[in-house]
RNA sequence: GUGGGAUUAGCUCAGCUGGUUAGAGCGCCAGGUUGUGGCCCUGGAGGUCAUGGGUUCGAACCCCACAUCUCACCCCA
């Protein structure tokens, strides 16, 4: 047989029901803080990509689904990330004169040529949110906020927030060669990959595992202490906004985001007891990105949360059962005339807004009755020749296994 | 991209140092008398032992390759 692609996933009817009710808490909450959905396309000009996620990072340089336009010949990718085509997406249509902030989310799958592991999959679904026009921290608490309800009303309690601030144009490099100089002291004591990434990208030494670099990042200059004083009034700004209200955090100096476009707040919610990809959504502040790609200097702030890490962190509560709708009804019938009178009865039903269910294999009585327990309906309905012609038939309370006899024409249940 | 572990029925897994027709539980289907579910009992269907090579008189079992899953690194949601 022809095997799906790996790391991609089917997901079957006793798993949906689950997404639903995540999908739908996400949907709920990014209306309640006015942000309204947007759809982009799922594949656009790689060039979006390597400009606004950044041609230094991994993900550009070696995840991306990259093929050639059958007619056109050009690059085209797979999306491995929504904030890019939001913000193609509003510079576009013109939205950047538009009264601000600007608030849009958005439930996608996005797609990188990764190994395969737990919380991570080459096709996942997130949920993302985009804020523009606002340089306030208001806004970046406003976003915090909104991630932080979804969680809470998953009731994710095992997860918690983390912030950072990693500074803007003006502070960033300074912070950097801080960190160079502190780590270049104790070269001999970091891991083969920190060495390199040495020179390629200082700020991601501190989030390294191994041990030694993990002792290391303990005593490393923190990036709130080298921050510009707009910055630091930023992220001082901000913890008074998620203090008022009332959002729990906590600073932590080794949150660095792997995308270009950070600026500022950076964060992360991190589900407790997860051991690998345990990030569950990660986000911050971009306030370059919309002019880095052709539209105005308008600032941003956005997150994206990984729908299936979430249900990880789920399942790890035992949350992620969710119950599924059963049939109210369920209709045995016997004969050809009383599965025709049987079909018209449920159909009638459906009509009404009510969930019924028959018999469309043609099983015998006892294998509908035991069908309809596995269903879990809450009542059966009997029909043979006998009820056809007297008109009436037993309806069975499958709970309380009582029946009392029925108007075929007008019952109810 | 780099390592470790795995792959036997729809699912979860047994299968002794290679030895006839590969097993269990669950699920599915059908029965346990005439038109009634859940519990119980009986029976049945269902497997080219992931795939392709090799070693051997003989391979689910040993060797090689490849695919997928999984865990970790890297990176990220």
């Amino acid at each position: 047989m022809i095997q799906k692609i790996k790391g991609t996933m089917d997901i079957l009817p006793d798993r949906t029901p689950l997404f639903r009710y995540i999908e739908g808490i996400m949907r709920e909450e990014a209306a309640k803080y006015g942000f309204g959905e947007i759809r982009t396309p799922t594949f656009e000009n790689t060039e979006l990509f390597v400009r606004g996620v950044g041609n230094t990072t991994d993900v550009v340089q070696k995840e991306m689904y990259t093929f050639n336009d059958r007619d056109e010949n050009r690059s085209i990718s797979l999306r491995p990330e929504g904030t890019a085509s939001v913000v193609r997406a509003v510079i576009e249509n013109g939205k950047c004169s538009d009264a601000m902030p600007l608030k849009y989310y958005y439930i996608i799958s996005c797609f990188r040529h990764e190994a395969p592991q737990a919380g991570r999959s080459r096709e996942f679904f997130q949920f993302g949110t985009e804020m523009f026009g606002s340089e306030s921290p208001a806004a970046d608490a406003t976003s915090i906020a909104l991630a932080a309800s979804v969680i809470k009303r998953l009731g994710l309690d095992n997860v918690k927030l983390h912030i950072n601030s990693i500074g803007c144009k003006e502070c960033r490099p300074k912070y950097r060669g801080a960190l160079t100089k502190y780590y270049g002291e104790h070269e001999s004591e970091l891991c083969d990959t920190c060495k390199k990434r040495l020179v390629s990208n200082p700020l991601r030494l501190l989030d390294c595992k191994n041990r030694e670099c993990a002792n290391l990042a303990k005593d490393a200059p923190r990036t709130v202490d080298y921050l510009c004083d707009n910055c630091r009034e930023h992220f001082e700004s901000l913890k008074k906004y998620l203090d008022g209200m009332g959002v729990e955090y906590t600073v932590d100096s080794s949150i660095v985001r792997g995308l270009d476009y950070y600026t500022k707040t950076v964060f992360e919610f991190v589900a407790e007891g997860i051991a690998a990809q345990s990030t569950v959504c990660g986000g911050g502040r971009y306030d370059g990105l919309v002019e880095e790609l052709g539209g105005p200097a308008l600032p941003g702030i956005g997150f994206a949360m990984g729908i299936t890490r979430i249900i990880l962190a789920m399942e790890q509560l035992g949350k992620d059962k969710i119950e599924e709708c059963k049939p109210k009804l369920y209709i045995a019938s016997m004969g050809e005339a009383a599965s025709l009178r049987a079909l018209s009865i449920v159909e009638k039903l459906r009509r009404e807004g009510i969930w019924a269910e028959c018999d469309v294999v043609g099983r015998s009585l006892k294998a509908q009755m035991k069908y309809a327990n596995k269903l879990g309906a809450d009542y059966t309905l009997i029909i043979g020749d006998f009820e056809l012609e007297s008109g009436k038939a037993q309806l069975r309370d499958m709970r309380a296994s009582e029946q009392r006899e029925v108007e075929l024409d007008n019952f109810t249940i």
